[in-house]
This record gives C-alpha cells, structure tokens and sequence, in this order.
DNA sequence: GTGAAAGCGCTAACAA
DNA sequence: TTGTTAGCGCTTTCAC
C-alpha cells in the first residue's frame, strides 16, 4: 500500500482537489461543513501531506538549518533546544548538524541544506562561510550568525560579549585577592577562545601586579584540562598561578580533577579557578565552580526570530544583537 | 536571482534536460566529453539539486528519521553521531530529534517523518508506538527500534541486555564482598531501569544474605540523584546500604556529590557505587566511577544498516540484535 | 549515447 | 464557495 494523496481525499470527500487543498491551507475560505467532510475523509484515509510536493510547489521547505560546532558542549543542546521551540511556534522545523570544528563538515551541510531549499540558515561558522553564505542568500536563502559576527556585518548575527565574559571572569579572580592569573584554552583560532583571553587582558591591565599567563590546549575538553592540571600540579607550589580562569567549563572540570583530587591542591585556597558555560556540571563537581553563564536560550530564540523576518523580506537591514554574560559565583573561587 | 535547475544546466551544456539527469545519477552511461561539458556548465551556474523535485519523483526523500529519548545524555549523543556516520556512508543524512520523554513530541516527530516521506525511522520509543509504526511500515516507511524491543517482535530492534547489565554490576558488588545493596533509578516505567533491576535482583538470587533494596527517583537525573544520596547520609551508618546501583551515571554522579562531598561518607570504604553509560564525566568524577559501558556507536551503525536493508528490501524478516555490555571498574567500587 | 515527454502531489490563479 | 488547470524540477521510459 502507497501513501494517499489529496486526489484520494478529493473523492472520497467528493470535492475537489483545489478545496481540499484550502481546507489544508486556509480553511477560513472553505464552508465549515465542507472542511468537516474533508477532513473526515483525512482522518479515514490516515492522510499525511507531502511535504517535497508542497515545497517544489511554494519553492522552499518549512524547515530551517542549523549548524553548531559542537553537540556534546551543553551550551549548543541548549540553544539548539530553544530554536527548536522558536521555530516550532512559526510552523517551522529545525534540522541540526553539528560541525565538531569541521570546515568539511559544515560544507556538507550547507550543500545539504541547500538542496533541502530551508527556508534560511543558522550557523556558528568554522571556516570563512561569508562568500558562501552570500551565493545562498541571492537564492533566497537567508542566514543567521550565531555566536559569531561577521567582520563586514553583511549578515546578521546573534552572539554574546565573551570579551566582556574574559574581563568579568578576571576581575572577580583580582577582586577576590588573585594574582598571578594562569588563562587554559585553546585552539587560539577559535574566536570565542581569543575573545576571552583578550577581556582577561584587559581587566588584568588596570592592574600593574596582576600577570595573565597563557595556556594553550588543543580542544576544549575534559581531557585537555587534565592534562594542564598535571602539568601545573608538578610546579613548584610558588611558581603555581593562584588563580585559573578556563575558556570553558570542561576544561575546568578537568583540571578540578588532576589539582584538587589527584594533585591535592586545595581550591579555592591554593588556586581558584573560574570555567565558562555554566553547564549542569559545573554546579555538581567536586568543588562547585563559578562560572561565566551565556543566555544560550535567548540566543537560540532570538537568531530564530531574526532569520525568519529575513526570510519574509530579504532587503531587512542585516542587525548585529550582542547579549552580555553573567558571572555565577560558586565555592571555586571563593575569597582567601 | 532564483536557483538554477536543469533546464538552465541543459541550455548552456547544449544538451537535453534528460542528459543532464543522466550525468547526476547515473553518468557511467553518458560519455565522457558530455559529463565533462555538463559538469562544467553546473559549476559554472553553481547548480544545486532540488531534493524536493527528486524526492516527489522517486517517491521518497533521502533522510533518515531518528528519535532518541534524551539530547543531554551522552549515550545518545554518541549514538547520534554514529547514526549519522553510517548513513553518510550510504548517501544518507540523518534528520535527528528527541522525545525527551514525551509522547507528544515523539508524536510531532513522527508527523515531521511521514510528512517528508524519510526513507526509514531509527526510534527509541517513549510511548506504545508499534500500531503508529505499523501504519507507516504499511505505506513504505521502515523502522527500527533502538535501545528497546518490541514485545512481539515484528519490528526489528538493536539494543543492549539491560538485564545482563544489571547483574553484572551486582554481581561485581558482591564479589567485592558488598551485602545491603540499594538499587536507585526510576520512573519504573522506563524499560531500562526495570530491566537494570530485574537484572540486579536476578544477580543477588543466589545469595540468600545479599538484599536489594530498590529506591525509586523521578528522573535520571544529576539532581535526582542528589537528593536521593541527601536522603541516604541522615540515615544511621547501620542503616545505610554498603554500595549503590545507580540506574544511570548522571544519578550516580549525583550521590556522589551528596554522599562523598557534602555527607562524609566514604567511597567506595563504607558505600561502593556503581553507575550505568560509562559517560564522559565517569572517569572524571571525585572518585572515579566503575560503571556499565553499553556500544553506543555499535548500536547506532547497526541500526542504520538494518534500517537500509529493510528499506531496500520490505519483506525482510525482522531481527532482534542484542548486545552485551560490559563492566568497567574503577576507583568507586574497590573492594573493602 | 542522447532527446522527448509523462507525471510524481501539491498550491494558487482563475473561472464558474 | 468550489472546480479546473498549469506548472514547480526532477527522473525515467521509450524512441531514435
């Protein structure tokens, strides 16, 4: 047995298939008890649209794209989670593809976005996808930056303020008596670790007697903050930073495993320490660790919203919104 | 400016739109200075395919549906990504949800596939699915259950001996000279927790003076967890359970946070603990947690495979393939 | 090896 | 308010 289809419908409702059509789409033209017999004779059948007619029919899917850069970084669920919801509330579905930093990958799935005709894009890029995204949107494919803005502000972007986030991370560290600050993360090349750094930069210079020592790993991981804290818990006690601000929260977690548990550094006294996310973990580790919180839902839903009043009208004035982080103080950095 | 289609290809190749057709899908027929001019003709209008117009063609689209039950569970992060790994290799992609454990939203998803005619359903079901399965099966939509089997066997399913899995941990805790064993996890409901139970209590059978003292919680929680281990530090120390079964790592993650940090209880010396997943923060936890890993990406690939096959060929008979998980030890369960 | 043409299921413009 | 019809872009069958 094959799927039915509105011809199906149309005969077992005897209308036509233009009325069953606008019973589907905009039933307020159709009498009441026309729309009842159609949709009994759905029902009968287990009628389901088909949704690649209707696109190659209207010329573009209902469904939207997104790319994050990573799907076991809880930040990303979260906002794709909220564009999710977003998009459901306008009648859209969100297809999500994560990059795992990629360039390749993202290709992938722009190509496959593009031959799906979404209805527009959502990315936090890896590689240089401005010239690319630039091609989809003179085809009616409009797209959204997400934690991310693009340098020339051709396309709209929704992102939050990590320089802000560095300089409130470190501030804190100062303010709560630190010193000789030690920032672990890396790659260098991704932005959101560059930013940090630099805010970090930043609040340490109004201070002559602060010193931000730079760490770099290679992914933001569990791992690589193991690995930086075996490294640190094998200094000499008085070469040890007295504080760490981490670019994210799993490098946290990881170096809180090789110092305090394995390393017996005591934290916060001997070394405080500051993670980036505030994921669910972060309240529940060994020491609860204070953290820089990103509005990941707001940013979901608000890209959502921009992309979709792109997608109605294309010459919208491309909007750059920057939300501002928000330091959560937990024991891992509680004063001396 | 609108996307280019074949007709555009076919004009500046100077070839008919059939041929244009042929070097897409099947270029070994059409010669070699052909392909060659037609392929340069599509670079050079940057042309795309219309997956919807080749989808409304060939009657079915080129995705795979899958609905996992949690998006924050590591387990099934991975076997998403296996998923998508293996389908990639088939010329798939994979269109992914989660249910979180709601019907309705299993139910959405479920529309979402039909709707787009997928080429075939991967399901970890919340709800009693099978009739709604059956139905699509009917109309040309194959499916495969993950993580769970269906009770009379008509679907094909890939899972993991939850049973198996629970006496493994139990036996491992009684072999390691643990008596008052308490089983934490729930809802009930949820097939895997029954399962670890029933396979925990089939482990202490045989031992007259083991008990299993089972304690429901709400959700597989980090927090649920908390709460229960809050619970466990006011009783009496004679009182207590000597180890702990947790039906997943998150909840065992959680005891640990309120048993071993906060409520002085010693871990593994006066309650070992056993999680379930073997997720990332398991090694990485306060104590190192011994836990039950399951083949997250073997279920995941295998399932897709079999989801094809079926898809290729609808009469195949439906399989139940059943892994074996595996008990991996670490510091949470070191014997007295 | 290549071209012509039918038709997948739907929507929307137009006619009645 | 309802019916008729063209056509979206593609694949595929059948001629040539």
């Amino acid at each position: 047995m094959v799927s039915s289809s509105v011809k199906d419908v149309a005969a077992l409702a005897r209308v036509s298939i233009g009325t069953v059509s606008n019973v589907l789409n905009r039933p307020e033209i159709v009498s009441p008890e026309t729309v009842e017999r159609v949709t009994l004779a759905m029902e009968k059948l287990s009628y389901v649209r088909n949704e690649a007619a209707r696109q190659l029919r209207v010329g573009h899917s209902s469904a939207l794209g997104l790319i994050t850069l990573s799907g076991s970084n809880p930040f990303f669920t979260e906002l794709t989670t909220a564009a999710e919801d977003g998009a459901a509330l306008a009648g859209y579905s969100v297809i999500a593809g994560n990059s795992n930093d990629k360039k390749e990958r993202e290709a992938g799935y722009l190509n496959l976005f593009e031959e799906l005709r979404v209805r527009g894009v959502l990315i936090s890029p890896v590689g240089n996808v401005v010239p690319r995204l630039r091609r989809m949107r003179e085809r009616g494919i409009p797209a959204v930056l997400v934690d991310r803005v693009s340098k020339d502000m051709s396309f709209s972007s929704v992102s939050v303020d990590d320089v802000a986030g560095g300089a409130l991370a470190v501030s804190h560290l100062i303010e709560t008596g630190r010193r000789r600050i030690a920032f672990v993360g890396g790659p260098a090349e991704i932005r959101q670790v560059s930013d940090r750094l630099r805010g970090a930069r930043q609040a340490a210079a109004a201070h002559p007697e602060v010193t931000i020592e730079a760490i770099s790993t290679e992914a933001l991981t569990v791992q690589a903050g193991r690995d930086v804290g075996q490294e640190l818990a094998q200094r000499s006690p008085q070469s040890r930073p007295d504080a760490i601000f981490a670019a994210n929260d799993l490098l946290a977690i990881g170096l809180l495993q090789t110092l305090f548990i394995q390393g017996d550094v005591a934290i916060p006294e001997e070394i405080a320490l500051v993670g980036y996310d505030d994921i669910q973990f972060a309240s529940a580790s060994v020491v609860p660790l204070t953290s820089v919180r990103q509005p990941s839902r707001l940013i979901g839903e608000t890209a959502v919203k921009i992309l979709l009043e792109e997608a109605d009208d294309p010459d919208l004035e491309p909007r750059q919104i920057l939300y501002q982080p928000e330091l959560v103080v937990r024991a891992s950095s509680a004063p001396h």
